[in-house]
DNA sequence: TATTGTTATACTCTATAACTATA
DNA sequence: TATAGTTATAGAGTATAACAATA
């Protein structure tokens, strides 16, 4: 039987993609708080994501990335300098270098990957019957195999 | 009675959000698409969705992106060059100019404007009656006058 | 010789300030 | 004097290419 929140009107059905994309501008704000604060950029944030996986040589850092290694190491001073990575020299091949987060960069990423994964606060206005209901009807047009994980990557395009 | 696709398993409640998130990014990643086509950048895919609206004085242009009346004239030069706009003096006032789309344009802007305002083609997975659901679930997550306009709007932040 | 990372350089995007024309 | 728009300049973000160190 069809809930207070399941009978929608027609001009419901126009603005659905307009209210989605509202939860998304709330979440990207939200996102960019995090990086201000701490001084950072898009960039800054999607790596620290990444190495909340485990350290990475730089070189896969740029491969994940999509961009040239040599940003990677604007990006790693970047966050050296506000101290929530370290490089750490591999004793196996000394031209490689591991980044690993620093225990403020753990805490740091883990916002963020908060961010990118989990529900925002207007989820709360949902039963939980709701709840299961809206993942449902997701997963129904997100198939797991086609969910994305670049959601912040930056940059837009360049003409 | 739940329909096939509302019945979740747990594991559809954690990746709620990223699914989300990735039509978000298939509607960014589209949108991006149509403006590179057109060798302009997001704010140029902004600027477009307001004229859709009527002409305007680049005044009141740069008031509602935020920005300075400067970047405005790059805008508009980008806008011009490509034959999407045009400046016409306002015959009242002989500083001010207004910026108005051409039939290009107005094409253009359509696209733009129905990829910030029309569901994305995944909606298709869904019956008449899910994508209803869907709707009413989303604006009582998301009520009418809380509804964001500024979805594409860049850039993000400057440290 | 090939690979990892860095430095040097240049280009794009956007902001700030000085300027011109009109009101 | 105040306002609309432009031009000049500068800063941040990112890409490309040349380079040094190691394999």
């Amino acid at each position: 039987m069809a809930s207070e929140a399941t009978e929608a009107r027609s001009s419901d059905d126009d603005l659905l993609w307009s209210r989605m994309m509202t939860l998304f501008v709330t979440a990207r704000d939200q996102m960019f708080g995090i990086l201000v604060r701490h001084e950072l950029t898009p960039p800054h944030g999607f790596a620290l994501s990444m190495l909340q996986d485990g350290q990475m040589r730089m070189r896969d850092m740029a491969e994940r990335m999509s961009c040239d290694a040599s940003y990677i190491t604007a990006v790693v001073d970047r966050l050296e300098e506000v101290g929530l990575a370290e490089r750490r020299s591999s004793p196996t091949d000394r031209r490689v270098k591991e980044i690993a987060l620093t225990d403020a960069g753990e805490r740091v990423a883990a916002l963020v990957r908060r961010t990118l994964t989990a529900p925002p606060p207007a989820i709360e206005r949902l039963t939980t019957a709701e709840r299961r209901t809206l993942a449902a009807l997701l997963a129904k047009m997100v198939p797991e195999d086609e969910i994305a994980d670049d959601a912040f990557r930056i940059p837009p395009p360049r003409v």
